[in-house]
RNA sequence: GUGCCUGUAGCUCAGCUGGAUAGAGCAACGGACUUCUAAUCCGUAGGCCGGGGGUUCGAAUCCCUCCAGGCACGCCA
């Protein structure tokens, strides 16, 4: 069934040009395929939606469409034919298409008129440090859990990758029109806490004791931080604890060193950029008694069965492998069955429509078993999106950096942060998709040189920022984009850096779709290679006043795109390099 | 052994839901500063898209299989 369709002109503000013309271009093919039906030119046909795509090639126009060799079976005719009967029959009035053409196997190519690139400039100076936000999210409201490590030591490069694609998903989707509420499960409560008790408790007998006194156990945290904690405790404490009985000393010892913990994950999250909206106890979930609830419910679907003295979830009801162990047979829960709970929480007791949570690659065999528990609570499974990031490879000296909680011997945030920097880490970690393996290199990534991306772009807005200020410094301010004559905007280089401004919403939504913020450092670089690119070709002070003028307009554009790109990515927009 | 991720230029990576002649950065080579910031630009070179089958108008992209690397298969998280 086809309907005929109308296209307007000039976007809305908060809008996504591209999309718009993308719109035009499947009205006037829709058309144009009702026209030459009516006609008998074409047989009726199905179409279920025109793709629209945009072309590798410039010769090859803004947009195409493959519509002629979809149809090729149904209507029985060569695609080059079916294209020129649709191209006869097309309509182009109150658009932005100025031509369209048959080519290669069947292709039908739509050439624009350059007013949309006036517009977008017109568009960016109206929207200004809202341009690029677009409303695909409709204020749905999303949760992004990240990071969301244990508490029991300091933060490594694989929380470091974590929490710079979060919180730059977290900010994608917001600015995609999302409700977006950044969360850090805080893991509280369970086994880890309980080892982490017993290597405090043992490094704190050791330190008054000496270290011959008792083994450091096995699955112990071996970190040099967990001796730093002692210390810090015997000094301020001293040895009140050595006579006390196990349970109440290794309770004591914990109560002291996780609030630290977890203050310093705080503090150095914050200096990476990430600021949560909610910190989330598991402990909580004990406490308030929502994971008896969980695990009644679940017994009351009759989802649990007993085995070998321990109590097992039926995720295989759920096309799992294996069932799952909810309480051990000594009786005490395991992190999945509070992670149950959680997300019966996040869903039910706070109404997220959508929940993301981002999990490092050594994690991926829980995604079935949560994506199992959630479908068990009665949610729609595809309400819950787990992002697998693979895992981080540190090198340093043209070699191979392990990286390993247990022993301690890593890299932390904070010493990235201290070495390499805030910008400069949080680009780097967004250049690749999370699906890839990710090296990073950490004396490329401490050069302050053209071989780190980072600064190519900054270099953009600072030089742009610089150019403003002298100009404005012999009392020349931007003007506005209407009352300038964009037109005169037409060299090669100035035309290609404002069909990439006008890709930016566009690219957002994509970015929002797949969940994939490294799209943007990408596309950010184009935008500032271009912009040099133009800087190069074109003078901006000095030109003829009505040139300067609409390149101001320009350069201002560039500016306000750069400048709005870092931000969502929390990466600084210096003003001088 | 089973499952997930990855394999594209010397290196690090893009390639959207299958489209037209597979791209970028770095490294290499050759050029451009009296001019709004040379942390820049312009140009050259560089490829069995891991191998092999299949699906179709059309495959780096989808399916199968094999090879290589990473990760996971616990009453840890």
């Amino acid at each position: 069934m086809i309907f005929a369709c109308q296209s307007g002109r000039l976007g809305n503000p908060m809008t996504n040009l591209i999309e718009n013309i993308r719109g035009q271009v499947r009205c006037i093919v829709n058309n144009a395929l009702i026209s030459a039906i009516e006609k008998g030119e074409l047989p009726d046909c199905e179409v279920n939606e025109i793709a629209v795509e945009t072309p590798k090639e410039k010769e090859h126009g803004e947009f195409s469409t493959n519509i002629a060799m979809q149809l090729a079976k149904q209507v029985r005719k060569a695609p080059v034919k079916t294209a020129a009967i649709l191209i006869a029959n097309m309509d182009f009035t109150n658009t932005y298409i100025s031509r369209a053409e048959s080519a290669g196997p069947g292709f039908i190519n739509f050439y624009l008129n350059s007013s949309w690139l006036y517009d977008t400039l017109e568009i960016i100076s109206r929207e200004r440090e809202d341009y690029g936000k677009i409303n695909i999210g409709h204020g749905k409201k999303v949760m992004v859990e990240f990071v969301s490590a244990n508490p029991t030591g300091p933060l490594h490069m694989g929380n470091a990758r974590g929490g710079a694609l979060g919180d730059c998903i977290a900010s994608v989707l917001n600015a995609a029109g999302y409700d977006v509420t950044r969360e850090f499960y805080v893991n509280d409560a369970g086994n880890q806490i309980e080892r982490f008790g017993i290597s405090l408790e043992a490094r704190y007998l050791q330190l008054l004791k000496g270290t011959d006194a008792i083994a450091f156990p096995e699955d112990g945290y071996q970190g040099e931080d967990i001796i730093d904690h002692m210390k810090n405790y015997i000094e301020q404490y001293g040895d009140k604890l050595l006579e006390a009985d196990s349970e109440k000393r290794r309770k004591e010892l914990v109560s002291y060193a996780l609030p630290k913990n977890i203050e310093r994950i705080r503090k150095g999250l914050e200096a990476y950029g990430i600021k949560y909206d909610v910190w989330f106890s598991e402990q909580s979930l004990y406490d308030s008694g929502e994971l008896e609830e969980t695990l009644k419910f679940l017994r009351d679907k009759d989802l649990v069965t007993e085995m070998d003295g321990a109590q097992w979830f039926k995720a295989t009801e759920f096309g799992v492998e294996k069932d799952e162990v909810i309480i051990r047979n000594n009786g005490l829960p395991t992190y999945f069955a509070s992670d149950i709970a959680y997300h019966r929480n996040k869903f039910y007791k706070r109404g997220f429509d959508w929940v993301i949570n981002l999990l490092g690659a050594d994690h991926h065999g829980h995604v079935a078993r949560m994506k199992a528990a959630v479908s068990a609570l009665g949610i729609d499974s595809s309400k819950l999106d787990i992002v697998i990031f693979q895992l981080v490879r540190l090198f340093k000296n043209g070699e191979v950096a392990r990286m390993s909680k247990r022993t301690g011997r890593s890299i932390s945030l904070d010493d990235l942060l201290e070495e390499v920097g805030r910008d400069a880490a949080r680009f780097i970690f967004n250049t690749k998709a999370s699906g890839s393996h990710l090296d990073f290199d950490l004396d490329l990534a401490v050069k302050q040189s053209n071989e780190n991306p980072v600064y190519y772009v900054q270099y953009a807005h600072a030089r742009i920022c610089s150019m403003l200020r002298l100009i404005e410094s012999e009392g020349i301010s931007v003007p506005g984009a209407e009352d300038t004559d964009l037109s005169l905007l037409n060299a090669p280089e100035e035309m290609e850096l404002i069909r990439k401004l006008a890709e930016f919403p566009d690219e957002i939504r994509i970015s929002a779709q797949t969940l994939e913020p490294s799209r943007l450092t990408r596309y950010v670089t184009d935008v500032a290679s271009l912009f040099h690119s133009f800087y190069n070709a074109c003078r901006v002070k000095g030109e003829e006043e009505s040139i300067m003028k609409a390149r101001l307009v320009l350069v201002s554009a560039t500016q306000i795109v750069i400048k709005n790109v870092l931000s969502i990515l929390s990466i600084s927009a210096p003003e001088r390099m």
